[in-house]
RNA sequence: GGGCCUGUAGCUCAGUCUGGCAGAGCAUCGGCCUUUUAAGCCGAGGGUCGCGGGUUCAAUUCCCGUCGGGCCCGCCA
């Protein structure tokens, strides 16, 4: 097997299980990015690996929604700078539609996964404290506290947890956990001794001003389930609580997990995780979306210009290197799963056949191993933007002239479903309308160009055939000593704000005569 | 201070794991609808694979070094 899902699972069944569990973390303090459902649809990928192998597999989302809120996102509601601090479980909703802060923003991640096809388990964090189902790990570390907080040491030069318990405590007083210092443990009461003495550093995103934020001073004792562990020995201990077989993680917690892989082995006593290392996704431009608007790149942003498979093949494809990913990749994904697709299908050959079988498994995850019976549409991203720039959505019968334009110059001619048009009109449409960066360059007329645009644009209401407008646009050029080759260029450029385009005549037959008009007389 | 990714055609990148004539898309150029710009088709040009060494019959690929680009960790979660 060449993929690296399939590789994986080989990996994994080795380790012989009645049920194998993947696993990812799913961050609940901010508003998830688009690489967040990365994790998810990976870990699932690999649940279908293992499934694929006729083993039982399911795939656990855990959330960190007990971690503490750190800054206030932007464009956030000022108030919860004062909850700066506490678990994102315990902080209102600002948007008031959840329980909770937290709550809301792992159901955006779950949303999105749902959106996916990821089929998950939820594991709130938060509940798996309160419930006693981490009730043993928790223990366990803590009884080896010394221990763990030596290898931390060792691996990663951190002295605190030499002195203070790998373990933040909520303050019973002012409800923060991250400014609270656990110093002792007294294993016969399960009970955890602390201060709410420590300051941290939070901040205001939108002003960009650093909050410090201080302990209240409070000493109390807390149970075990008055606060979380702390990453470094956590994720070692979910990993034993829930049996996972499999995590996922990118590089920005490497270290965690390198500590948390020895912690399992030394204070837990069982084999971590079989592991996939991923580079993380940087953001060059971001597009309009950003600047404009504001507006983060989530996974809904993605699978509003592009398809699930879209999102799935960016995610799967590679796994190992750095990636630049904005709004602007989109179209360039959807094409590649349409070329997938093809040769999947036997439409279109390689050569090497190694790679083409890496291709074909690689289409069979991008659809979560249920590839369609039929090929079904094929049709270039690029191709619907540049139909939808000139058929904006107020248009009459706009799917009908979509895909008459698209039916007669025959780059449609597969079966396919009207539906599944529509679908990939929709995410054309929308790219067109935010996030396509508008190139409005000033179209520099002559006199006499000007002049046959004019004339051009008075006749064109008369005719409706395409073949005849073609030849009037000839002839109009002719008459105003304009080169065709440049009154057409200039004619794409009022119309579709491209140099060129389809033929022009069955162009504007299609959009209609008295549209385009319009459009000319507005532009000149 | 520690670590990771990256450098291949004008541009964006495959290919490197598993060594075997250097690839794609876009762009460029030429040709093709009886006069025109054809979201199409056919064809062409274009690369010392960052640089220097090593291993090998053979290196873009493996090893060592080096230079450039970028990122993560070094608070905490």
């Amino acid at each position: 097997m060449i993929f690296w899902a399939d590789k994986t699972a080989e990996k994994i069944i080795r380790r012989e299980k009645k049920l194998y569990r993947t696993e990812c973390g799913l961050g609940a303090s901010g508003i998830p990015h688009v690489g967040s459902v990365g994790d998810g649809i990976r870990a699932y990928a690999v649940t279908l690996a293992l499934e694929d192998r006729g083993v039982p597999s399911e795939f656990v989302a855990f959330s960190d929604d007990r971690d503490g809120l750190r800054k206030v996102p932007r464009g956030f509601p000022a108030f919860l700078e004062e909850h700066i601090g506490r678990p994102v479980s315990t902080i209102p909703d600002p948007f008031e539609c959840h329980t909770s802060y937290g709550e809301h923003m792992s159901s955006l991640l779950l949303d999105a996964l749902d959106k996916v096809g990821v089929r998950f388990v939820f594991q709130s964090g938060t509940m798996a404290y309160e419930d006693g189902t981490l009730d043993d790990v928790v223990v366990e570390a803590l009884n080896n506290w010394k221990e763990a907080g030596q290898i931390i040491f060792e691996m990663t030069g951190q002295k605190k947890y030499l002195e203070q318990l790998p373990f933040n405590v909520i303050c019973s007083e002012c409800g923060k956990i991250y400014t609270t210092r656990a110093y002792e443990w007294i294993p016969e009461k399960k009970k955890i001794l602390y201060v709410c003495d420590q300051e941290f550093k939070g901040a205001d995103s939108k002003t960009g001003k650093e909050l410090t934020v201080s302990g209240c001073g409070h000493r109390g004792e807390a149970s075990i389930r008055d606060g979380k562990l702390t990453w470094k020995v956590e994720f070692a201990a979910r990993w034993k609580a829930l049996d996972i077989s499999f995590e996922a993680f990118g590089k920005d917690i490497l270290d965690s997990v390198r500590v948390n892989d020895h912690i399992a082995k030394e204070i837990f006593h069982i084999r971590h995780p079989v592991h996939a290392f991923y580079e993380l996704f940087i953001e060059r431009g971001g597009g309009r979306i950003s600047k404009s608007k504001g507006n983060v790149f989530t996974p809904q942003v993605w699978l509003s210009y592009g398809s699930p498979e879209s999102l799935r093949l960016l995610m799967l494809k590679r796994l190992g290197t750095t990636r630049v990913v904005d709004v602007e990749e989109i179209p360039k994904f959807m094409n590649e799963v349409d070329s997938l697709k093809k040769i999947f299908f036997g439409k279109e050959k390689i050569t090497n056949e190694r790679e083409e079988q890496h291709v074909r498994r690689l289409y069979e995850y991008v659809t979560f191993l249920h590839p369609p019976d039929h090929m079904g549409l094929l049709i270039n991203y690029y191709t619907l933007v540049q139909l939808a720039r000139m058929l904006p959505k107020t248009v009459e019968n706009r799917f009908a002239l979509f895909k008459d334009i698209l039916m007669r110059s025959g780059l449609i001619d597969e079966e396919f479903s009207d539906e599944e048009l529509c679908q990939k009109i929709e995410y054309a449409t929308n790219w067109v309308e935010e996030a396509e960066e508008a190139e409005e360059e000033e179209v520099s007329l002559s006199e006499p160009e000007r002049s046959a645009l004019r004339r051009l644009a008075e006749k064109l209401p008369e005719y409706t055939d395409g073949e005849q407008i073609q030849e009037l646009i000839f002839l109009t050029a002719q008459e105003h000593q304009v080169k065709p080759g440049r009154f057409f260029q200039v004619l794409y450029r009022v119309v579709i704000g491209t140099d060129r385009g389809p033929r022009a005549g069955t162009l504007i037959s299609g959009v209609g005569p008295q549209r385009v008009s319009e459009m000319i007389m507005k532009a000149i």
